[in-house]
DNA sequence: CGGGTTTCTGAAAACGTTTTCAGACTACTG
DNA sequence: CAGTAGTCTGAAAACGTTTTCAGAAACCCG
């Protein structure tokens, strides 16, 4: 029950704790001996540092915190396994803020700020002008992922997104315009003419990005967005879009869908329903899940490849710890069209994309 | 870049640093004047508690270690997302401690102890005595997620599950003796005669356990395990596996499955093997993960209920940091068998449990 | 108005580390 | 052998809080 601290192993070794100290930190400068006793004094009394004090002193955690929504879909469970993974492996360990009910991340992040995190990655919600400061002011690090910074709840707009205040934030998302413009192009080279979207109703960055792009590239070919659905929170809330989707008086004959569990919602809906998938409705998702790729469901889907977008995190961490006044970089990770059999192939030019199977 | 410390607010409101340090903690015991100055003069400058010097000096840090293998899948990504949920209600933060590779748990969980984290869950792997030994000294509480302690990794046994010193986890399990014979039962109700086992190729205990339930349950009827199939490690394991075992000369007609993950591969196996579910073959899953339930999928399950796990795990941990003499104690989260379309009515007896859709 | 509570406040000692600064050796070098 | 550089070690001051202790001020009541 009582902890073992720096001063009993010293006691027992015989030194001072600035022996003991250097010898669990520094390494060097230090004579064998006394590393001998000391580290044997440590073992006999089952010594580990205590990272608050460390961390204290040092002004260095090793502690990322991750401020994130539901994880419960496949994206986002593995972008969070990933970065964990990768974090591990560079010795730091990833600290959970929940941020509850798709708001402003700023209670959730501000509570794991005050454990002197070394950097945030930013995965939900829209942070607030004063979440914005205080982490300018404190100096870490922030990472955001699928938004940018200052992004307006309502309807982001990439040309004004100015910053309100001078913070630097890195941003790394998809290429959402690319994707939409793929997934539009293959839609109507299979012969669509109804062509829906299906989307968050509590609109993310990237869900409202994806939208604007599938409008504008059928916008570019002389071709309106017929429908609209939203997806309710909750587990089925996919599966009920589309399903209302699916039933109106003119259904869609082609979806685009902000991702690939939406997609399996209008997949499913589509079999409950008794429409042929891809005669009837073409689907394309977005995010490229394994679970897409299963041979009962072969979704045609944008992939959007998780590892690397991990390791811009990481890099960009990296990055502005050396140099924290490095101008903000927003990076868009590029994406590839992954055909396979929820989409008609085009009746006219070949695809523009490949879609070779990884 | 530069801290503000409670230091700093003491000086421009004119106190000391003991009552600003009430204002943020006591809340009681400051004059409303002095309080009023403290919290102007905070607000001014910015300044949050540094939670590394209090949690120090209270030896108490609000954060909480999971000791996780991989997330990816539905379940354990459900989990945490689940337990980040309920923690974050009550104040606390996850600290993630991934361990990797399947190993033993020591140096994930260790390096998560070392931040002082007021409980630890583990979910993964198997905890060496050393780790034991170091949370009975430090004296917090652990609890377990899917395991006993002391297991061996090899051959579980209940019975001799003895642990090597006094050490005091609790653990939380699903019923899986119970759902293995639910399975079995309403397989053979079914009429399947060749019965097999899909688990994973590193056997956790929980798959263990309900391999061995499936058998001892087989066994009592007069009937033996055809034959088990093990999921190697990676996205297609489970898909793979299904192949091999339903590519045997004398496949088998009816599977139970360590989870639902595992099933889904199996269903996906059979649609691509042109096997028709569930006349020629029958599916059992465990978890009753909300993919389960899909129009499309209506796979038969054991269903293991997270919500019910972790308020288990949240009132194991308070109950030991109030008393930490108690004694430890297995929890077995009852199960329910959830009959959808992957399995074939019984011809005989009406099924023994209700299956009633929540 | 005096004694005794009660309420509030500040000085200072913790908490468990790291790190600077000297001091005390040793080991070269001429 | 003296001087100097080099290596190692310990005392003590940090890091940003909380909390004990005691003192000061206000209050109450006879």
């Amino acid at each position: 029950m009582e902890r073992v601290t720096i001063r009993d192993v010293a006691e027992r070794a015989g030194v001072s704790n600035a022996t003991v100290s250097r010898v669990f930190s520094d390494a060097h400068a230090v004579s064998p001996v006394m590393r001998d006793r000391v580290i044997s004094a440590a073992e006999a009394l089952g010594y580990r540092p205590n990272m608050l004090a460390r961390s204290l002193i040092r002004a260095k955690t090793n502690l990322v915190a991750l401020a994130v929504g539901e994880t419960k879909n496949a994206y986002d469970s593995i972008f969070v396994d990933t970065l964990a993974d990768a974090l591990a492996e560079r010795g730091k360990h990833l600290l959970l803020a929940k941020v509850r009910g798709g708001g402003p991340v700023d209670e959730a992040l501000m509570g794991a700020l005050d454990y002197q995190v070394d950097a945030a990655v930013v995965a939900a919600g829209t942070m607030t002008p004063e979440a914005c400061a205080r982490c300018a002011r404190v100096g870490i690090p922030v990472v955001l992922c699928g938004r940018v910074p200052a992004t307006l709840p309502a309807e982001p707009d990439l040309e004004e997104a100015v910053p309100p205040l001078p913070f630097l934030a890195d941003s790394i998302l998809a290429d959402n315009g690319a994707g939409a413009r793929m997934a539009a192009d293959l839609l109507i080279r299979g012969g669509c003419r109804r062509i829906a979207y299906l989307g968050r109703s509590h609109r993310a960055f990237s869900d409202s990005e994806r939208e604007r792009g599938l409008r504008d590239s059928l916008a570019a070919q002389g071709m309106a967005l017929q429908a609209t659905a939203r997806i309710a929170a909750g587990a089925d809330g996919a599966y009920d879009a589309a399903l209302r989707l699916l039933s109106a008086p003119e259904p869609p004959d082609g979806v685009f869908c902000m991702n690939d569990d939406a997609a399996m919602g209008v997949l499913q809906a589509a079999q409950a329903l008794g429409i042929a998938v891809p005669d009837e409705l073409a689907v394309i998702g977005f995010d490229n899940i394994p679970m897409a790729a299963w041979p009962g469901f072969r979704l045609t889907t944008i992939d959007y490849p998780i590892s690397r977008t991990v390791e811009t995190v990481i890099a960009r961490i990296d990055a502005r710890l050396a140099d924290p006044a490095r101008p903000p970089q927003v990076t868009r990770i590029p994406v590839r069209l992954m055909v396979r059999d929820t989409t008609r192939r085009g009746t006219g030019r070949p695809a523009v994309t490949s879609h070779k199977e990884t």
